[in-house]
DNA sequence: CGATAACGGAAACAAATGTTTCATTTTTTA
DNA sequence: TAAAAAATGAAACATTTGTTTCCGTTATCG
């Protein structure tokens, strides 16, 4: 109840059998979704040129409450979240929180466990829009032009920010072999950033906790005069400050734990914009990675299904 | 006069300098530029845990004179250039492929670019709504029983899985002490998987191209009589035969690198599953952890601004 | 330390918003 | 045509909103 397109086909449904000044209002509501979600009543009123009352008696034409709830189903709609997940998301917690639902297997997901999974999912997909937003996109781009022009590039991500470091490590180094995952093992953080200069980038991950090694290495890096692109949680994190490019992620999560999922996924992203953008020669690096690895036979070969001699 | 971009440049300029509260103020707008665009300011200075009076405050110290005129600016941004949403996407990325589309700082994202970055976006929210299907939930919630009834928990993930093994292996340590990491740091499998028995659970992600190595644990683990936890892409891949429960997360991606994002995501639901269900114990334990991380001073400490003494 | 300036939050305020009421006009129907 | 019903807009209402004021608290510096 309440989304958007609901609201919307009720105005339809309900337009032939409304008087004149109610059409007058609906089809400029119609006409003009995204005034519905940003300007007040009143104000609505006026440019649909009708008296707020019309409005009023709108709302109760197509059978809802107020105009507050009206306009939440507009705004969900510009907002993060596709309100198509967030609904479908409500309705299935409010099913589970009310009994309990038996799975296939015999395991039964309690009610509480299963508005959790709920809102843990809810929370992905804002995660995963905020995360691709318009200043997103032109971030992801100057970042791509800036790895393409580096001479080495150095990825750095710590305790929980590691994986999105290595993940994008590794899907880079099948076609790049510029790369260096600072990881420090056995305590080698030194080694692995010498040399490090003008031409460089640094690829840094942190997230809120900021780990103070990860600050402090883009700190160095900042002295070489490195170029540094960034993938933290905002624009003012104290690693932004300096960076030339910040890719703000979202990380919001029902724990405590922040969630990494829309940072793995933006560093996924960036690998496939500079695949996509390396043409040709990127695609025959990839070959030629693939096929070294089934040399060394590290992936399972389907040696197909044996025949069904059956008796 | 009054864009958004200018408008979100202010905040970032004057953030160094600002009052510890409205810094937190302007932190929460950076970061969710929609609620600025959509709430009333007392809502909005309620999410940011603020007194309404501290973002009238920060609209006097970025120059704005009120903060209607402030929120214009985030309004029109939602106008012209909305939403991440499916429907509204396709849209977008027709007129985007017609022409180009002009960003904040000059950078240009084309068409083709923006269309894929979409592609994409809508791959990872189909990965997301897929891999938290209700067999997934239960599978989920036997998954939890399992780890909280094992010895000790081996964690298995190799080349592109090794990120959702990690994540999970180190969000599970903040609480739990008997996982182990199986990553094989310099050859030293078989030491890690020994002493293996009954009473332990293996959780071994593994996508397709399945991995030999990782097969051939399991296939040790399998003999050995321990538990197998499955995250992977189908339930009938090679690895899916033989586990106690199977964790299928989806992996599309448009390109041909498949995606771990689904996979990390059910990773750390896990986590937060045990979490809930470990209740009081849980929690203590979280903290515990806590304090001992900031004994070590892993953490950066905002130390707050410096107080604006500005002659 | 004490003095001083910056900070922060509660309360007060006027302006606006969403809603209701009511009198007037228009349309329908007998 | 007259009576009843429906539609309409102005005004009144309580609530919410943006903003200001005030005063206690906290930090900074001489």
């Amino acid at each position: 109840m309440g989304a958007y397109t609901d609201l919307r086909e009720r105005l339809i449904a309900e337009y032939g059998a409304m008087s004149p000044q109610l059409q007058r209002a609906a089809r400029y509501m119609l006409d003009h979704p995204d005034d519905v979600a940003l300007k007040s009543m009143r104000a609505l009123a006026l440019s649909a040129d009708v008296p707020p009352s019309t409005i009023v008696r709108l709302m109760k034409t197509i059978g809802i409450d107020g105009y507050q709830e009206f306009r939440l189903g507009y705004q969900n709609r510009l907002r993060d979240m596709p309100a198509s997940y967030a609904g479908r998301a409500r309705q299935l917690q409010h099913r589970g929180v009310a009994g309990e639902m038996t799975m296939n297997h015999g395991d039964v997901v309690s009610g509480d466990e299963n508005a959790l999974i709920d809102e843990i999912l809810d929370q992905e997909h804002g995660n995963l829009a905020r995360s691709y937003s318009p200043e997103m996109r032109a971030a992801l781009i100057a970042a791509c032009a800036h790895i393409e022009g580096a001479r080495r590039v150095f990825v750095l991500g710590r305790r929980g920010a590691f994986p999105a470091a290595f993940q994008f490590a590794y899907a880079y180094r099948l076609f790049g072999d510029n790369l260096t995952l600072v990881d420090g093992a056995a305590g080698t953080f030194g080694d692995q950033l010498r040399g490090m200069g003008r031409r460089d980038v640094m690829l840094a991950v942190c997230l809120s906790p900021y780990t103070n090694d990860t600050l402090q290495m883009v700190d160095y890096a900042l002295a070489q005069k490195s170029t540094i692109i960034n993938v933290t949680d905002s624009d003012v994190s104290p690693i932004a400050r300096h960076a030339s490019v910040n890719l703000v992620v979202s990380d919001a999560s029902p724990s405590f734990f922040q969630s990494f999922t829309a940072a793995v996924s933006v560093m996924q992203a960036l690998v496939t914009l500079l695949v996509a953008r390396g043409g040709e020669t990127a695609l025959q690096q990839i070959a030629v990675a693939e096929k070294q690895l089934s040399v060394f036979d590290t992936y399972w070969q389907d040696s197909g299904p044996k025949r069904n001699n059956r008796s």
